[in-house]
DNA sequence: ATGTATGCAAACCATTTGCAATGAC
DNA sequence: GTCATTGCAAATGGTTTGCATACAT
């Protein structure tokens, strides 16, 4: 779909959102909404707000903390807790269901599409208990740290020898 | 299956790892250890220091995290991440296949064993991907949380109709 | 004897908070 | 005009780190 289309049905959705919380609907959190929908993949804190202040619109970080709340609140951004210590983000409008293949090693994130590991989550019945998203995360090494490791334990195991 | 057997099963696999890596054995870690697989379900740093530091064995804040990684390393102890500030932790070994139910209100985490929900993410041929190991989490709202959030919405709408 | 592991306190750093100023309504 | 929202800077708090001491090897 058209990125432009895609911003302007998020952006009617963040409008709906906020006024039935009776919210603001500040140029702040728009610009936020926009710069998110600008770019696709995951994203950090950091480089989030470095774009808005270098290319976009200035804003604070308490400010896209904030917004990102909301926006995690209403469905449009998904948040990724993950080994290292700051979160990621991403998209949630219009982004294919996926999940997250994570490297124990080097930390890297790769998405990964699958027909088969689409998981019957939400239609299932729990008790106690009314589903609504998943998350998936597939740990284990990419191919370059697999590489390296194995070099690594090669050399490891040279040194026993010696000893 | 018996809880000591099982300490004994994890002791003697830390001990293998701890070789391996050329670590010292040191009384700390196997307290750490069997504070650990004293208990079920999930336990916080904070838990975990106490109990240690009231019952058990005199150690550090500092110490109690270089352990967790190398239990987490050695795939003793599994670590969650999620929404809240602190990290969780859960026993890794003999504990079954399960997932987890977070509550996205109150943040509370339950465990959810379901034998449908057994992915064949392990058994996958991944481009460029070992996998490891992986985590399902199944985001919603807990029975609790959904009735006060249907008497709050309730109440709101009220309001509206007031106004 | 050697150098890794511990405990302590300080440092770190992502995120949150308090408060005065701003601006959406 | 009112009060939610912003920006700033300070606070918070879980986790990490530096260093002297202890102790596993």
């Amino acid at each position: 779909m058209d990125k432009d289309k895609i911003k302007d049905i998020v952006k009617q959705k963040f409008t709906e959102y906020l006024s039935a919380k009776r919210c603001r609907k500040t140029p702040e959190r728009y610009a936020i909404l926009d710069s998110i929908y600008s770019h696709s993949g995951h994203f950090s804190m950091d480089a989030l707000y470095e774009y808005l202040n270098t290319y976009h619109f200035r804003v604070s970080r308490a400010t896209i903390y904030n917004t990102i709340q909301l926006l995690i609140d209403c469905k449009l951004v998904i948040k990724h807790q993950l080994g290292n210590n700051s979160s990621y983000y991403e998209k949630a409008y219009n982004n294919d269901l996926h999940h997250h293949l994570v490297c124990t090693h080097c930390g890297n994130i790769r998405d990964y599409k699958s027909n088969e590991l689409e998981i019957p989550v939400l239609n299932k019945k729990i008790k106690q208990f009314i589903p609504s998203f998943y998350k998936l995360y597939i740990f284990g090494t990419c191919k370059k740290c697999n590489t390296a490791l194995k070099k690594e334990t090669a050399k490891s195991l040279e040194k026993t020898k010696k000893k």
